[in-house]
DNA sequence: TTCAGACCTGGAGCGCGCTCCAGTTCAAGA
DNA sequence: TCTTGAACTGGAGCGCGCTCCAGGTCTGAA
């Protein structure tokens, strides 16, 4: 016999920022095994379950989709695939570098447009000044 | 009678990368001044429609709602609103920057994952190596 | 024992941002 | 003149990722 702390579905919605209904949602999904139950059929998570919803908050934040995400969980089952794996983080990984990348040169662009309204605001001032002092 | 350079459908879905429902879709939306027409009844973009489209373009890869871009263009329909849009600027490009550092956060998390895959898959070659010289 | 409130299920619904479709019209080249 | 292909419209449909709901069950405190 043996015991383990486990989480009731609040505490991880807590703890993982997860809604309840998201959190089941990602279980029928198959982002997520299916979690154990108590004797009244009620979620018991565990901390490994919820160790799993972390890295699920990485790769969601990150804009994986729920299909890849699927794809992960299934090869995790197998211990035989930690070359997929890695093939999988590393291909999101550059994924992610690239929306990084673009987010910065359209912000480089969209930093520019302010720029441009800052100036037409400071000689909106200097016209203001100046109508001041007439 | 002033002559100007017009744009067909297919060049500005061309150029802007959007497609030709998108533009379409953009200008129902309200995310665009309806565009001049043809005698035949036909979409003639102007370059300003294309420029417009530009900062269109920048501003939805930064993840900004259409609804917001609609309010955006409204305002650029008030020569009075300056602020209003600087305003409207400053705040989405507050909202890129939080995306590029939780971007950038969860990035390092995902390398700190694959920085272990990896060493997995070194530990696995070590194994390799040492099976291949036995 | 009772009661409130957390949790259960299956399935419908939703918000967003397009995307597709059918049926029609326009325009340019052979 | 005919043909072909691009563009027109209004409206339906879609993919994604949840989110909500109804109707029922479980559980711990009073």
């Amino acid at each position: 016999m043996r015991f383990m702390t486990t989480y009731t579905p609040a505490e991880v919605a807590e703890r993982t920022g997860f809604s309840l209904d998201t959190l089941r949602y990602y279980e029928k999904a198959g982002v997520m095994d299916a979690v154990g139950r108590t004797a009244g059929g009620r979620r018991a998570y565990t901390e490994q379950d919820v160790e799993w919803l972390g890295l699920v908050r990485c790769l969601r934040d990150t804009g994986m989709p729920i299909a890849a995400l699927k794809r992960y969980a299934e090869l995790c089952r197998d211990a035989d695939t930690l070359d997929e794996r890695l093939a999988l983080l590393e291909e999101h990984d550059r994924e992610v570098q690239e929306s990084i990348d673009a987010l910065l040169l359209q912000q480089a662009r969209l930093r520019e447009k302010v720029a441009w309204y800052r100036s037409q605001g400071a000689s909106a001032e200097r016209h203001l000044a100046l109508s001041v002092l007439r």
